[in-house]
DNA sequence: AAGTTGCATGTAATCGATTACATGAGGTTG
DNA sequence: CAACCTCATGTAATCGATTACATGCAACTT
């Protein structure tokens, strides 16, 4: 409305309403717009005196290039789009500084879109992506885009890098980048089974999750190594959250034969789950002993502080980031990279 | 390497190297470009059948607009940045998650920038902001950009719709969407005051921080309602970290006169500090009461359970994020929003 | 019936960069 | 010395949308 007016007042005043253009810069460089781009993105093939006078332009310029313009006629938005299950989970936030650390190092910023279960986020989301919106993508919930949909038309195909982190997806040809989920659920079960559980409860990921798969294999194989029978009635539903480990542990409150051990396969659910158990009057180590998985920051000081899985959230985020990086630049990548796991010993597990 | 040659054989394959664009739908539905545009935009200015034509079109050929081209065009992103201090602060995770989901509807995306205290992250975010790649920001840092630089050539000036949600920001005339600080301070410090406790400690957030301001005010607020007379011994330095409290733990633990009750300014300190104090055996809240700020998810399953201030995490991103598209959509909006926050009494809190 | 209004639509300028191609200067080679 | 190459630079096409302006037609007014 008035900001046209002022546009035309502006001339003779203080206030430079518009940005500076690359127009602008070359013209007070006395240069043509080709020697500004290419002093910014080849310096060398610029001789030294027109790459001092752009740079001392843009200087007093202060001009900056317009993504949009560049990324519409070079199609690169130095863009990346993580796409996370849930963003409240306290398990994602050191990961994406991970993520977000490496990407910002190497010039891309990101772009964060929480799907919260939701199919039409999601949809969006391919959408976003189809469109160009991006350069490439972190994909942290275990599925590529869209697998559900089959329509008529072209389900707007999604051909830029990816790469998963920590849930695999499976048959994927992108770069994989996890823990050795298995080995570090066998680890922690042969760990319970050493200090003499033998009544071993499993509160589980959700189902069909990839890492829940994966980790209750690693159970029953450690179960098998330690040479103790697997009983499913000690196998508890859960879903990773704070709240499923509360349930699970109201339903092992509510037995008469209890496990001597519980291996949450998170974090978040073994805290839950002893907070129900001293409700009950239940002590850990004592009466229970309580396993968890991930080592979030609360992990260390729970009380009792708690026996878990270390697992390298920040670096995870950074060989992804890096992986992706690396396609996006045209190099290779690994089709698979597994960060090691350890097994922290704390006191919310002691000998049976 | 291979895509180029798989990309020159698919002229006669099946699939379309490049997306469709706008001339195609166009073509497809024997409209101009402009007519697919205004279908698009403004329905109700095309006729049924043209819109009937073009939407199948569009479906036909699975087109999304280009958001470069769109943008470069008509200056809007449909972006948000999103800037905060720590992006692995548990804190900050429900209120990104409040902010997301109302963006999210809409029609926003949302840009995370993590600045992590570091002056060369918040200088690149300044300009990611000035060259135009967002709409507007939502400000968690609790001042705005490069307030500190000032040289040769404009500053890159930001003249995009901000707000400041949580931190406030002195003097800027920006949307603020926070809690009373200072009040809730005050609410709790009288609750501690009100269970007889005489020598109440106070563990601090980072110096100069508006919060810690805020809340220290609250705190003196408090202890005068309580005719308690303010004790600087009583005041132990802190950043909201878990390893503050820790710190402070320490401290507590050391002296020979103790505090009966100590007001940690975060749930993270009162957690962390909690966890000293088990260690050296003391007892909460028998041998000394506990409070915290902010209610997180933890709070809730701490052992103790942690009595605290609850701070409506979700809504507050909300909040900013409507207040926010108020503004970037041309409207008006209140420039102090207050949400208000509770007082949560659990178990790490006991009358003297 | 002439004039006015409003609607649906098309034409083409425009946003601001990148980059293919052209040009001319200076150097090298046979 | 002609032919050729290299290098620095400029010219202008291009990316794909939005939108100001123009146009043509139908309906309404008087």
């Amino acid at each position: 409305m008035d900001e046209a007016g002022q546009g035309d007042r502006a001339e003779q005043g203080a206030i430079p309403i518009r940005a500076a253009r690359i127009q602008d810069v070359a013209k007070l460089a006395d240069v043509s717009t080709a020697t500004v781009s290419r002093a910014l993105a080849t310096p060398e093939r610029v001789s030294p005196e027109a790459r001092a006078r752009v740079l001392e332009a843009i200087a007093k310029t202060g001009y900056v290039p317009n993504p949009a313009a560049r990324t519409l006629r070079s199609q690169k938005t130095y863009m990346v789009l993580v796409v996370l299950p849930d963003l409240a989970n306290t398990f994602f936030s050191k990961i994406l500084r991970g993520i977000e650390e490496t990407l910002f190092e190497a010039g891309y910023g990101m772009i964060i879109s929480d799907l919260d279960g939701s199919p039409e986020k999601e949809a969006h989301f391919a959408a976003f992506t189809a469109a160009g919106r991006v350069d490439g993508a972190v994909l942290l919930n275990g599925h590529l885009f869209g697998q559900s949909r089959e329509g008529e038309g072209q389900p707007a195909r999604i051909t830029i890098p990816l790469v998963a982190l920590c849930e695999a997806i499976p048959g994927a040809d992108i770069p994989q980048i996890e823990i050795d989920n298995r080995a570090a659920a066998s680890r922690m079960t042969r760990h319970l089974a050493s200090l003499g559980h033998r009544r071993i409860a499993y509160v589980s990921g959700p189902a069909n999750n990839i890492l829940e798969r994966e980790r209750f294999q690693g159970f029953k194989d450690g179960l098998e190594a330690a040479g103790l029978p697997y009983d499913p009635a000690l196998i508890l539903p859960g879903d990773y959250t704070i709240e499923a480990g509360v349930r699970a542990g109201q339903d092992l409150v509510a037995r008469s034969t209890r496990p001597t051990a519980v291996f949450c396969t998170s974090d978040e659910m073994a805290i839950g789950l002893m907070r129900t158990l001293f409700s009950a009057g239940l002590r850990v180590p004592e009466d229970i002993s309580v396993a968890g998985f991930d080592d979030i920051e609360f992990a260390a000081v729970a009380e009792p502080s708690l026996t878990t899985i270390h697992q390298p959230r920040r670096e995870l985020g950074q060989a992804a980031a890096s992986a992706l990086i690396d396609l996006l630049q045209g190099r290779s990548s690994p089709k698979r990279i597994r960060l090691e796991t350890e097994l922290v010993i704390r006191d919310s597990v002691a000998p049976l």
